[in-house]
DNA sequence: CGACAAATTGATCGCGTTCAACTTAAGTGG
DNA sequence: CCACTTAAGTTGAACGCGATCAATTTGTCG
């Protein structure tokens, strides 16, 4: 599983590119040259592992198209998945900074096009663009958030209605239909396929939703949902 | 319940102070005399609430003396215990950058000595030594693997086991006894006290700990929990 | 001494995991 | 184009953990 050196794109479309990222928000055009310039290109095919847990290095990863399955490994094997990384989503925010190895595992669920930066040329960078700082603990932050909210739903919601939050994130991130399988689902809800299967059930039971094979329609978004605001961050 | 402003420490004292913890760790001296100087003292009895869901305000908290419990609510009411903050720990990392509203609430568990710094004057102080914000990131990252401890912990672990990792996780950070009553552990470890209680007797019957009313003896550390490095971040 | 909070134990019950069997769809190679 | 293989969907049944409710005991504090 190696990664193929793509062809460069230009130094401004890459620029632009990094402008219009959640990232890099707000962040000056000449600086948006400079990590521009510092970057470099991965591209990865479908099924392929992007990087493994207790791998060494912690270079930045960008996604610039395709989609990024992000996940943590448990000791005894069981997968959660914790990111769904599409254009303009880091993978990694934190080890760039840390250089920690941490237990995350990337998949690539399409033909995946990155854009990679050493750390070695990233943390400088950062460091020069304060803004970028707010950025990332903005964005760290609405992680924690996203993983209590799934804690708090662990303990006091049922299957049903947190794979119905589940649901309402991917339709909010995705649109109609969402393409997942049941075992993907299961990954990201925290149960089993069969425990999805039968959920599924319920919802389509409900009129909510409309399922066939790796394909779920959201005919009802709101009724999914209840009255909260608060939303996963996949 | 109103805090009382109490005497200020001198400036020197509040700047080794501030060096001494780990969002300002590696700050140079000058630089410490500045955010002691921002500084302003908070006291709180025992029991007291320091702040609240849905508060108004992002000023940053830093504890200088006792202990204080940081903690989520959900919308049913049930409340999940993220955080206790002792001497040179913060409270709150997330708002005083994104001054975003967040779901927590905090109450002192003993009488609290506080440090406040108004976001107005953290956040361009802070954007002015990077180090802090490698400090701040670094601090989030472990959050964020902590919380996606828990939740593995909650999806594929029994109460048992995740117990033991909240009385490793609180005999590392304060040493034996523990002292929280089963309320507290079940707001830890994300269950009901009955169930600590039969959890803890079963720890007592293999003879790792010892219990009386309120005080947890951790008798043998090493077998409360498996092979793993892993920890939680309480 | 009385009131209150926490600890303890028992009994019940429901959700979800697990295992197993079977069906259905998709992809592959002869 | 069909036979074969594989992966996902589907459903059933059983079991076990942990929540819940209730009752009792034991400290602690005013």
């Amino acid at each position: 599983m190696m990664s193929k050196p793509a062809r460069d794109l230009a130094l401004s479309e890459k620029a632009a590119f990094f402008e219009s990222t959640r990232v890099f928000e707000r962040l000056d055009p000449e600086a948006a040259l400079e990590i521009a310039r510092l970057s470099f290109s991965l591209t990865y095919t479908k099924g392929e592992t992007i990087f493994s847990p207790l791998e060494t290095g912690c270079q930045f990863y960008l996604v610039k198209t395709g989609l990024v399955k992000v996940s943590i490994y448990s000791t005894s094997g069981f997968k959660l998945t914790y990111l769904l990384a599409e254009h303009g989503e880091p993978l990694n925010l934190v080890s760039p900074f840390t250089c920690n190895l941490r237990s995350t595992a990337a998949e690539a669920l399409t033909d995946v096009h990155l854009l990679g930066v050493r750390q070695k040329d990233f943390l400088p960078f950062v460091l020069k663009h304060p803004q970028l700082i707010i950025n990332a603990i903005s964005i760290l932050g609405k992680a924690v958030d996203s993983a209590n909210l799934r804690i708090i739903d662990l303990i006091e919601k049922r299957v049903e209605a947190r794979l119905a939050r589940v649901l309402y994130t991917l339709y909010s991130k995705f649109g109609s239909p969402v393409t997942f399988t049941s075992f993907e689902l299961a990954a990201l809800t925290g149960t089993t396929p069969e425990s999805i299967l039968r959920a599924l059930g319920c919802l389509r039971e409900k009129g909510l939703i409309r399922s066939d094979r790796g394909q779920t329609h959201i005919l009802d978004p709101a009724a999914l949902i209840p009255q909260e605001k608060e939303m996963l961050w996949l």
